[in-house]
DNA sequence: CCTTTGTTGCGACTGTGTCTCAATTGCAAT
DNA sequence: ATTGCAATTGAGACACAGTCGCAACAAAGG
């Protein structure tokens, strides 16, 4: 098992590209950033960290870091990009709570095996999947019924 | 069964607005549109047509469709929102190829069902949920095959 | 007729993300 | 170490979807 230094450096290699100072900066940045983030998060976090690295950078970055497979793009919310590591990780899915913005995880492996047989039937050849359930989380829906007017 | 109209008129009523001249063009509109469409497209349309009505109002009205039940939010292409009519129509998931940018539907009653489930786990109460599936449809497939370089 | 409340269009604005371009850096070959 | 060159960077301008404030307007009720 490799370190994600040497994933990102071998996908940059592969592709004739650097792995500089400040992909580095960024891979770290990234990774103690907690697992949900985007792309305005990991710039204030660089800044604040006197870390200056360029906006431009930043975005630049994030599409090499998916290509790499160390991260993903996951859902749209507020109509940011929302990014997540997935280093040693497994593929799972989101609820996500539209009241307070909490992001569940959970991993079914019927409904996984389920997209599988649906992309045959279509013959269909799938690069990513995304299931997001949107609504309401339990600490929401209680709150909600405590002070119901 | 109501048609699109008295739905949508019985929303704005119970909410204490109006049906007015511009959002009758407006979900007349919509529904004469195919099925996914975006709030730019429906604008050109109108004005295509010398219905002058401004981009505001468009993006004013579509909310209240949603919310009327009359269309849904789908995914998000290129940093679009994307609308789909669910007026009359049953819920479905989506293939979407990231090369020619096919929308296939499909519906899964045991995904359906396992995702109840998973919300049941949680305590969550879920509003709304998608499916994508993004990859390489049959077509584009087959096409890279034939001249596989 | 007058008031209230919602609606519209206009244009300015916001915010995310992209692009251009000159200056710089990293790396391999000399 | 030096050179050559492609990749990279930062800064700011730009693109573009979507939102907002505001004044004029319309509908409904008293």
């Amino acid at each position: 098992m490799s370190t994600k230094e040497e994933k990102f450096n071998n996908y940059l290699r592969a592709k004739g590209l650097k792995f500089t100072p400040e992909r580095k900066i960024i891979l770290q940045e990234v990774f103690s950033l907690r697992k949900h983030f985007n792309a305005d998060q990991l710039f204030e976090k660089l800044h604040k960290k006197n870390r200056q690295i360029s906006r431009a950078t930043v975005y630049r970055s994030l599409p090499l870091l998916v290509e790499s497979g160390l991260i993903v793009e996951t859902l749209r919310c507020q109509s940011k990009v929302s990014y997540e590591q997935i280093f040693g990780h497994k593929h799972h899915d989101h609820l996500v709570c539209i009241k307070c913005g909490r992001i569940i995880e959970f991993r079914n492996e019927k409904i996984e095996k389920l997209q599988e047989e649906v992309c045959k039937e279509h013959n269909f050849k799938a690069v990513e999947h995304r299931l997001g359930i949107r609504g309401y989380c339990s600490r929401c829906l209680s709150r909600a019924n405590k002070k119901s007017s």
